[in-house]
DNA sequence: CGTATCCTTGATTCGCTTCAACATTAGTGG
DNA sequence: CCACTAATGTTGAAGCGAATCAAGGATACG
């Protein structure tokens, strides 16, 4: 089958079928036929430096974004200068989903660290998603599991004090190092404190004073970016039990 | 064109191509022939009567919503109790696209007041989507607006004082007014001060105090529900320019 | 090796929550 | 129609958690 369908493979060019993110990425749960014809959509990878945008709020939308190596943090800026971090990504998530409400990006994307994304022509997208079957059921649910993962962090912003907020993002963090084949107990922040704190809703001082509590009460090992957690249910307690039985 | 398609137009039926909410709802921007293709997504009608729910997180996800009439709120519930609502909803907007994801709803849909559905089997939408040009593209839009709208939420958690957060809610809900049809200036609201405060990441009690200041203040009217803004520069103002001159 | 960035910790302040009492409205049944 | 009750909204006083202000220390980077 797939021998039958003749695609260039360049060497310079991302080829889905080959990439171990897969099970990650847009192309998760796709039959090989399909995958093959994914390769074409997929057209340029594209390095992005350290602290460097990849888009800009305001940027005109023309694709989306797989990052293949590296991570980074999207946020929105108010008039007045006020920023707020909207999420941390990291490899095989997807990036630019906002630009396609309006045609334009209404956020920012950063690198954290030098990465490597692949660029993927919406446009295309659009236009083989009607030919293939799965493409379009996946792409679905990568915007509707972005949408659950905003809900997630309107209850962590809305309902949950520092301490929860922080416990709750290590866990975060902790799980999606594991589906990414690293140690679920210890792993390295790429973000600051200022960065963890706009996310949280919190200030970086109350984020550092939150760390230093939880090594204090044995959770988690804190040096610096580098974490260990060493209490996983403790973390889990945390953020269930709240003040004193009972609602908010 | 549209007389050669023998659609049989049930007038039990909801016919998105008769529908005043056209330019509110996902049939936005597609054409006469693609409309009467539509016609055929949608099924039936569903009646939901204040304080029902539409669907509950963990029901098996099978449609989303069209909202016809009335209004509705939706919200996440912790293990604990806690529980957080990620927002309301009014005429021509969508529901249920959080649970494309995982094939289950992630939060209630409660209705606010005696409402109407229209109910569009995902199944079928995924198939038409193949065939009818506008409609992947509008679809696509409808999700990413519901990721920028969330963002905006995040915002609002994450960087602004409660007055802010309050200010921003009620232009919020002006202008959704405003797109209906009905009065920028004095509109009835649908939520308790509860419901308000959840989503706001506030005490009700905060938020019954904020509406009291901007009262005094001139800013509005408030009469329980019923609200007149007096002075929505005021109220923009009031977000933008915070404690003193610039970020935080 | 020097400098800018990032992080930690303490003291104080401030905004929101909590607790409490009361007012108002809406809904119910006699 | 009105009395009764539950739900919702308002307001005050006190407490608490996170922000702010401030200083010093560790780390990374050129």
């Amino acid at each position: 089958m797939r021998a039958s369908v003749p695609i260039s493979v360049n060497g310079l060019k991302t080829a889905c079928s080959q990439c171990n993110l897969v099970e990650l990425c847009l192309p998760f749960g796709m039959s090989d036929s399909d995958l093959d014809q994914l390769d074409e959509l997929v057209g340029a990878r594209r390095k992005v430096k350290r602290q460097q945008n990849l888009y800009r709020a305001g940027d005109p939308f023309e694709a989306i974004y797989a990052i293949r190596a590296g991570s980074f943090k999207t946020d929105v800026v108010l008039e007045d200068g006020r920023d707020q971090v909207t999420g941390f990504q990291m490899t095989g998530e997807i990036l630019g989903l906002d630009g396609i409400s309006t045609g334009t990006h209404s956020c920012n994307a950063v690198a954290l660290e030098d990465s490597e994304v692949c660029v993927i022509s919406y446009a295309k997208l659009e236009e083989l998603s009607h030919k293939v079957e799965g493409l379009q059921l996946q792409f679905h649910k990568v915007m509707s599991r972005e949408i659950v993962r905003d809900h997630g962090v309107m209850m962590l912003l809305g309902s949950m004090r520092a301490e929860e907020r922080l416990a709750a993002f290590l866990l975060n963090m902790s799980q999606r190092f594991t589906a990414r084949g690293f140690s679920a107990a210890e792993f390295h922040l790429r973000m600051t404190r200022e960065e963890i704190g706009s996310y949280l809703g919190l200030k970086l001082e109350t984020v550092s004073r939150a760390f230093s509590r939880f090594q204090e009460e044995g959770l988690i090992g804190v040096q610096q970016k580098h974490i260990r957690l060493l209490d996983t249910a403790g973390l889990r307690k945390l953020i269930q039990h709240q003040t004193a039985g009972g609602g908010r």
